[in-house]
DNA sequence: GTCTATACACAGATAGAC
DNA sequence: GTCTATCTGTGTATAGAC
């Protein structure tokens, strides 16, 4: 599946996500109109993401939000009671989504070679979509105070966990040959996060997303299908 | 060579390298004693990273680093002349090292197979000695204002080149065979990294610093051995 | 729902005594 | 060299008018 298919499955309008993070966080969001809440949180999601990755949310104002979004700074406060719950709410979003689709498009296969395949190409496409949100998240996970901090350990730990079963099927059924799953697959989840972390450095080098797979698969391949071990 | 056998290699001692630190900033140093220095700068330095690498270098506060290292605001001052002339110290000491240690360990060796295995060992090795600089210095870079992030991103495509030049090298003398020896070397520095940056989850599954290093190993030698392509 | 104006805390940095 | 005390700017957050 090349991206572009990937791309026009179309799991996620910015929309759908916006609306179920909106009924999600009722309870701290005051804004009653839909669409103007659905609307403004787009605004700011954004805008957080942009400022952010640029240099690190610590570093950003609420001046810098209210100028980036338009909206005044008591405005901001009606969709979020502190700073640290944007953070959070930011968080959370982005992990229900991810987890979501990853499991959609591993699970309608079933060979482990064919979902190793799968898992490996959805990751990577995610992430090309949502970057800004993937970068985020990785570089302000360690910033989370202990309950969601707890929770994005958990995420990261997720994602390795369902390469971990795959090569762990695999094995069993005697297609994949490596030392150790568990480990194997933190190694491959290192190949899939540098796609986000150094896009960068891809991106200067016309390093599309499909070569960049093509890549990882051939690695990973190599590895997991040779029978004779070192 | 074990981690053990280069530990004792001794490249290293702390008070070497803030002493170096200390003649290269002595412009901005307001001490002359350079014991008095030295033993400062070094209190100073794992103060920084320690509070940083917990919860970032914006979020320390200089109140923080006062408490962490026993030395007033005032006494802070005269080791440096702002916050941000910290960090830039920081991160060059941490550079030069690095940069230093590589090359020396690489150097020795001919083949190319030899050298890349050199190169590998080397860099991991060297991030566990070194772990909390490597991470402050992953997370941290992309805050530095634009001379010093310029020298963090040529930092980090430096020690790339290398690797990409030992799978050039390999390639040519007909040792080595894989479809792009530039992005391969780029995957390779992602596991590389994944060691500093996710230390906490290799080190709950008590995964070694040698365990990890055969892994890595193995992976690439089974993709740059291969004589046959997907 | 959104604005302006402002409270209040705390950050980085320095002056000057010792 | 190091300290204490303090200046000044800027950050988060809220109150209350519209």
């Amino acid at each position: 599946m090349t991206f572009a298919e990937f791309q026009k499955l179309g799991h996620l309008s910015r929309q759908d996500i916006y609306l179920e993070t909106f009924r999600q966080n009722r309870k701290s969001i005051r804004i009653k109109n839909e669409m103007t809440a659905v609307k403004n949180l787009g605004l700011i999601f954004d805008a957080t993401l942009r400022i952010s990755n640029n240099k690190g949310f610590q570093a950003m104002t609420m001046r810098d939000l209210s100028r980036e979004t338009g909206l005044s700074m008591g405005a901001l406060y009606s969709y979020f009671s502190s700073k640290e719950e944007l953070l959070e709410m930011l968080q959370r979003q982005g992990r229900n989504v991810t987890r979501q689709i990853l499991e959609e498009r591993i699970n309608v296969e079933k060979d482990p070679s064919t979902r190793l395949r799968a898992a490996i190409r959805t990751h990577i496409y995610l992430s090309e979509i949502m970057h800004p949100w993937f970068y985020f998240s990785y570089m302000e996970a360690k910033n989370l105070k202990n309950g969601e901090g707890q929770k994005a350990i958990a995420s990261e730990l997720y994602t390795e966990k369902l390469l971990a079963d795959i090569l762990k099927q695999g094995k069993d059924e005697g297609v994949f040959f490596m030392p150790d799953h568990q480990l194997t697959a933190s190694i491959i989840k290192a190949m899939l996060q540098d796609w986000y972390l150094k896009r960068w450095k891809y991106a200067k080098r016309k390093v599309s997303v499909e070569k960049y797979t093509r890549l990882v698969l051939a690695f990973v391949e190599a590895f997991c299908l040779k029978t004779s071990l070192p």
